[in-house]
DNA sequence: CTACTTGCAAAACGTTTGCATGATT
DNA sequence: AATCATGCAAACGTTTTGCAAGTAG
């Protein structure tokens, strides 16, 4: 079943939201869509994330509760740093910290298909001003930390 | 405001089985205690999951796209291997790992809270048949991996 | 008696889906 | 014309919540 990926206005609109800001959720992307006076439903949102995932244009993440898709057609792979703060997220990557992990994996009989290293701390903005300075809410529900 | 946790059938039974059954979520307990003859509704478990994890018996960890619960009680910090097929989930701890991470934090400002490493893989059985041989299914959604 | 717990059903939330319509090739 | 994409609203599964009744300390 060959698939014929077609181009569309709000496919394209959806892909360049996502280059700019690498991580966002379907919700974000919606929102981000109607503030520039474009209307995508959030189930087309939906829909496109899912087939870009499948082709390898970006990856879903829980980041906390929520699903973040992570553009990854120009990236390694590489891992996350989230303040739980502001929700500003950085990506690194330990080639170390990827070996070992292989090595784990392998010790333990697994063939390694996906690995998944979140950090979560606070930022040094927001430690800083050792109060919050939420540049986005919402990241984190209560329970996810507490 | 001081909290005072108090005794209750439910809430002992939960923790009977959770200790048993290590990770296990909301619906998981709720089945076991309907198995085992008990009726708790899920609201309560999911009350008491979040108050467990308040308070340190437990964590709400994302495994694939579900919350698993993880009794932490008598556990240190680990991390997971996870086989994608049968659901089987092993627990490690790598102490070169976790120094890494921590440097990794540091080199970037920030000040570590809480570190969520899960390797996702095919365990040596799932491997070995080359087949499913699903013990607990539907632990991962097609979108979670693809 | 007061504070904490429970069951129940309703609500909230994020995500998926069916279907008729519209766009792309 | 055939296939693919969209909007909309309904459907879904999971988690949370309001409330009245019950239980522990």
């Amino acid at each position: 079943m060959p698939y014929r990926l077609n181009h569309s206005r709000q496919r394209n609109l959806i892909l360049a939201i996502l280059a700019e800001r690498d991580h966002a959720s379907a919700r974000d992307l919606h929102g981000v869509l109607a503030e520039q006076g474009h209307r995508v439903s959030l189930g087309t949102v939906y829909r496109n994330m899912r087939l870009f995932c499948k082709m390898g244009l970006a990856e879903a993440r829980y980041f906390g509760d929520q699903v973040q898709y992570d553009y990854t057609a120009s990236k390694g792979r590489h891992d996350h740093l989230i303040c739980t703060l502001c929700g500003q997220i950085v990506e690194f990557d330990d080639p170390e910290i990827g070996r070992l992990r292989r090595a784990v994996a392998e010790t333990h009989g697994f063939s390694l298909l996906k690995e998944k290293l979140d950090l979560y701390g606070l930022c040094a903005v927001c430690r800083e001003r050792k109060g919050p300075r939420p540049v986005r809410q919402g990241v984190l529900r209560p329970a996810a930390l507490t």
